[in-house]
RNA sequence: GCCCGGAUGGCGAAAUCGGCAGACGCAGCGGACUUAAAAUCCGCAGGGAGCAAUCCCAUGGGGGUUCAAGUCCCCCUCCGGGCACCA
């Protein structure tokens, strides 16, 4: 190519006489195509013969309107899907809509709209703008999960889950969102605050609520995130934190009689304030039991420290006003910090009962102190202190100036005579000392001596707790799935039998801002016949948490149909797991968790096969704007409908691909847009200039010889298709197949003359651009649908086969070599590809700047790779 | 505190197995076309020195391994995310 010559015509005809691409144009004519046509997406039946293919996007809230996040998040998805069909697969891609949940009452409130229409007329817009985007959907399959025919299933599972004791009512402690007027799950508090509302503190309240007992399951669904090697392991990891498995044992210690600890001195009735006719609150032999990790410092314990809530403190505080009122500052303070979040700043503090506790290992009596660093929620909400060898005991005893002792030093120091490890020393690679017949253990060893000990002298026993709770899916609100159970006063709590399901919600309903459960105030709800006695009887007011929808709603899609059951369970068995699902990082506890538990479930009840919903699952990068996450009030919102617009839906996709590697954050640039756009016009004026010639080679081999400029576009075309099969065989780059097939184009353009005046076959134009076309369907759908129509093809696009690359014809045939001396580059020669490693030796000695850069010295060694470089190390 | 990511030109990024750092794109600069502008097209372009040939420096910082390091090893800094008195 002649540098640098301004003169040098243009492809005279290029910008006159072809049709500018007008995406605004284009795309609505495809869209119109494809809307008429609802088999277009559709998957195959199970006997199709095709391997399956189920990739699946995480449903969308509908809220109204796409957001960046979710074109993303879209694209991705779509690109997999449109390449999974051209490589032969049955591919089953869905779309549907989480649609129960609060957004809905709180624009009821506002606009007076029912939740019901203000939810549908919302996804109706947000379908249309999928549409408008292009994505591959099979709408036939759609699941809104606020319609009876879903949330009838939910109240099925939950009778059967009933039936198990898999669900179940109980009175407790619940995170309640003033915000919301609702409860929360654990799952659905985040750093003390509601994720709906990061800026609401969640309170907490004593509530009668239904659990669903995932803690069933909490020891399958850790061992079998083992099982999920194609999932990101940072949300494997997640998920372990989730759960908080930790081995251990549970000890009791043997409350002291109060005469006892009178006598012993350590009850100090001046001190402590006590009224003197106090009865014996605490019988004889009342145990504490502790959790403990570390049963092998239990000889250091020098005190025992119970939560503030633990049931025995309302006793031993129960003659001392005094008393009673520390424990409830403590309370109050814990849970001040708990709903902060920040219990780490919290310092700690406590009080003595005066009351003591019987050591079973030493038989020592400790006092018994309650603090607010010691929860109630986890373990037995009671701990042995071993200020000597735990970093929180240390700081409360040394407040406090509590007892230490030493029981565990490290091997080395043991070895070496020393008795004075730096405080408090947890290592666990230690040897027991001062510890009875048990000096001299190794810690772990220890562990399991000593719990089967305690076990032994029944006072004790090897036992596991779990961080994870059962999932509180009560929710006081009007827009959800009815719990379906009833109150009988005769009868107590029956179950809806199954032939009445689907308990529905009631359509007239005022939505108002007072708390409680709606439902409550809708009489024609409330009131039912008691089905066991034929009586009076109400209905549970209360919803279900909307995580239930999503933690099931892919199997629906398998068979959304489905009126007898919640679907087929072999028509389930040949789709699952799904091969690939796509969403947001933020997803990676809640909804995910629940997902597995409820595949488990479903599992036990004989409905599927498979033991995990998902084999493979990506979680994509967030898309900012300006460094920060896009929100109203930052201000830095891009509206998906503005870029369609404005570049074509084709440019939005393809930017949200191209900007960067899809598990990397995506800083949002409009002229990015712009420049992608450009690209494509750039594609569409090519492609039309050449059409005549690409149809007339349609029906012509290619020449048994290529000419160079026929060869060099056919290697660039293979690289290209090379590229991206590698890619969407697994590392998922796409924004690097866009850039091959820019520089694919990029050649093609810079040849457009010779092109177009016929340099090369028509045979091998029509190859280069059907391939092109097929390359770009994924990225550009509507570009690539205009383009194959002009060329006039029978196979429908998305049924074309994916093109084989060929290595041979993807090989440079000169090869450009670097050379260095000692490591710094030199000069580049070329070779021709398959020369060997003397002749390669022999053309850099040949080259001038490595004659002078050798003259002189001594070469030392070479290091030669065929075909790739040259190192000359020279003294 | 613990566990995951990440840091490369003015910007988004590429370099997949240790082998030419910066592909592709954005913004920028110069030119062509135009009465002019937009659009389009052709070129230039990491930093520094030099008329130039050319040389030096450069992938957050410091060390190491190697003929050769963005890539491997050790230490450190900063940014993002998750978990956290979990006994």
């Amino acid at each position: 190519m002649p540098k640098n010559e301004p003169s040098q015509p243009i492809a005279p005809s290029a910008t006159d006489h072809v049709p500018r691409y007008t995406p605004a144009e284009i795309e609505p004519r495809w869209q119109a195509q494809w809307d008429a046509q609802p088999d277009l997406y559709a998957a195959e039946p199970p006997n199709s013969g095709k391997p399956k293919y189920y990739v699946l996007e995480m449903l969308p809230y509908p809220s109204g309107q796409l957001h960046m996040g979710h074109v993303r998040n879209y694209a991705i998805g779509d690109a997999l899907a449109r390449h999974m069909w051209m490589r032969g697969y049955n591919v089953l891609h869905p779309m549907g809509w989480d649609a129960f949940g609060l957004p809905a009452e709180n624009a009821a409130l506002k606009n007076n709209t029912p939740p019901r229409d203000w939810t549908l007329a919302n996804i109706a817009a947000m379908r249309g703008q999928m549409n408008r985007l292009g994505l591959s959907y099979d709408w036939q399959r759609e699941v809104t999960t606020c319609l009876p025919d879903y949330y009838r299933w939910n109240q099925w599972f939950f009778l059967k889950m009933y039936e198990r004791g898999l669900a179940y009512r109980k009175k407790s402690k619940v995170n309640w969102c003033p915000q919301c007027a609702t409860v929360l799950a654990n799952e659905q508090v985040v750093n003390g605050c509601c994720w709906r509302h990061e800026e609401t503190i969640v309170e907490q309240r004593e509530l009668e609520q239904w659990f669903l007992r995932i803690t069933k399951y909490a020891d399958e669904l850790l061992r079998d995130l083992d099982k999920l090697e194609s999932w990101p392991e940072k949300v494997r990891t997640m998920q372990r934190n989730w759960i908080g498995r930790s081995e251990g044992a549970r000890i009791d210690f043997t409350v002291v009689p109060m005469e006892e600890d009178r006598r012993g001195g350590r009850l100090d009735p001046v001190k402590l304030n006590l009224t003197e006719t106090m009865s014996e609150p605490v019988q004889d032999g009342v145990t504490i039991t502790v959790f403990t990790t570390r049963i092998d410092t239990i000889y250091g314990a020098t005190s025992l420290v119970l939560a503030p809530e633990h049931p025995l403190v309302a006793e031993f505080t129960a003659q001392s006003p005094e008393l009673g009122k520390k424990v409830r500052a403590l309370l109050q303070e814990q849970k001040t910090a708990r709903e902060k979040g920040d219990m780490e700043a919290l310092e700690k503090q406590g009080v003595a009962t005066g009351r003591s506790a019987t050591n079973p290992f030493t038989q020592e009596n400790i006092p018994i102190w309650v603090a607010n660093y010691v929860l109630m929620d986890y373990g037995t909400g009671a701990v042995m202190s071993v200020p000597a060898h735990d970093g929180r005991d240390y700081e409360f005893a040394k407040k406090y100036d509590l007892e230490l002792k030493i029981v565990v030093l490290p091997r080395q120091e043991h070895e070496g005579g020393k008795s004075e490890p730096l405080l408090p020393f947890t290592g666990e690679d230690s040897l027991l000392i001062n510890s009875g017949e048990f000096t001299g253990l190794g810690c772990q060893e220890a562990q399991r001596v000593m719990a089967e000990y305690a076990k032994q002298h029944g006072f004790g026993e090897p036992s596991t707790t779990f961080r994870l709770k059962d999932w509180g899916i009560s929710r006081q609100r009007y827009w959800g799935t009815p719990i379906p159970m009833i109150y009988c006063e005769k009868d107590g709590l029956v179950p809806v039998p199954e032939d009445q399901l689907p308990v529905l919600l009631p359509d007239k309903i005022e939505i108002t801002q007072e708390g409680g459960s709606p439902l409550s105030r809708v009489p024609e709800f409330a009131r039912v016949v008691c089905p066991k006695c034929g009586g009076v009887a109400r209905r549970e007011f209360d919803t279900m948490d909307t995580f239930v929808d999503s933690s099931w709603y892919f199997y629906r899609y398998a068979d959304p149909k489905n009126s007898g059951a919640p679907f087929d369970t072999d028509t389930v068995a040949y789709w699952f797991p799904i091969d690939q699902y796509i969403g947001g990082v933020e997803h990676a506890i809640l909804h995910l968790i629940y997902s597995r538990f409820w595949t488990k479930m479903t599992r036990d009840l004989g409905l599927v096969k498979n033991d995990e919903p998902v084999e493979r699952l990506f979680t994509q990068g967030m898309v900012i704007r300006n460094g920060a996450k896009m929100s109203k009030s930052k201000g830095n919102v891009v509206s998906p409908d503005d870029m369609i617009a404005r570049y074509g839906a084709d440019s939005t996709r393809m930017y949200a691909l191209f900007a960067a590697p899809p598990d990397r954050d995506l800083d949002w640039q409009e002229d990015g847009v712009a420049g992608v756009s450009r690209f494509l016009s750039r594609v569409y004026r090519f492609a039309l200039q050449a059409m005549p010639r690409v149809v007339a080679g349609r029906s012509q081999p290619l020449p048994s010889t290529l000419n160079p400029l026929e060869r060099q576009l056919m290697r660039k075309l293979h690289q290209t298709l090379r590229r991206l099969t590698q890619e969407f065989d697994g590392r998922w780059h796409f924004n690097t197949c866009i850039a091959a097939i820019m520089e694919l184009v990029n050649d093609l353009t810079a040849q457009e003359i010779a092109l177009l005046s016929g340099a090369v076959a028509d045979s091998v134009l029509y190859a280069i651009t059907r391939n092109l076309v097929l390359m770009l369907q994924a990225f550009a759908p509507y570009l690539a649908a205009e383009l194959w129509s002009q060329m006039a093809e029978n196979t429908p696009l998305l049924r074309a086969p994916w093109p084989a690359y060929d290595d041979e014809l993807a090989a440079e045939n000169v090869l450009q070599v670097p050379v260095q001396i000692n490591g710094k580059l030199r000069t580049v020669v070329s070779v021709l590809a398959g020369s060997d490693g003397e002749h390669l030796r022999a053309m850099a000695l040949q080259d001038p700047k490595i004659k002078t850069g050798l003259a002189g010295k001594e070469i030392i060694k070479v290091v030669l790779l065929e075909g790739k470089l040259v190192n000359f190390v020279v003294r």
